[in-house]
DNA sequence: CCCTGATTCGC
DNA sequence: GCGAATCAGG
């Protein structure tokens, strides 16, 4: 996955917003929070306006790291990183914006704005994500748009994917 | 342990 | 430039 300018305005506009790292590459899908973290700084947001400026941390010492193994030394455990599992978790102290973008359901869970779709309206390039008590008149489908390769959007791909044991507990 | 962003440095 | 590994902290 490479930063296109669409996906690099995203990040912007979510980072802006004051979405975390982890949530952003959730909903961007196809990114590490640490992918966000290093895109943000290379393109000196880290500041997200704030006043009080950082404790600018401690320069590491600059000889032999030497316990940090290889990255590639290890392909025993090739586990894949759990991006998406925090945005499973409500902010409730997000920036007033951000939830312009995030919808609270059961005051635990968060779900992108859908465009909240019938079965009608969905095509081939429309997630297709349930939301909602299907025997409800307020059933409806996520219907943002979906990844060229799957059914659905990046974020909901992540969920659809995510091992239910690794979802974040709601209380 | 859950999470957050910050930094380094091999690629 | 990218991002995993790591660090430092809440």
């Amino acid at each position: 996955m490479n930063w296109t300018d669409e996906r690099v305005e995203l990040l912007r506009k979510l980072w802006a917003e004051g979405l975390s790292a982890s949530q952003i590459a959730a909903q961007l899908g196809g990114v590490s929070r640490n992918a966000v973290i290093g895109k943000v700084h290379r393109l000196k947001l880290s500041g997200r306006g704030r006043t009080t400026a950082a404790p600018a941390r401690q320069k590491k010492a600059s000889s032999a790291p030497a316990s940090r193994p290889a990255r590639a030394a290890s392909p025993a455990r090739a586990t894949a990183p759990t991006v998406g599992a925090t945005a499973l978790q409500v902010q409730f102290d997000a920036e007033p914006a951000a939830r312009q973008h995030l919808r609270a359901v059961d005051n635990n869970v968060v779900v992108p704005i859908s465009r909240r779709l019938d079965l009608t309206q969905l095509t081939e390039r429309t997630c297709k994500w349930p939301n909602g008590d299907p025997l409800s008149e307020d059933f409806h489908f996520c219907g943002n748009e979906a990844g060229e390769n799957g059914p659905y959007c990046a974020y909901h791909a992540r969920l659809a994917f995510q091992p239910a044991s690794e979802r974040r507990r709601v209380r």
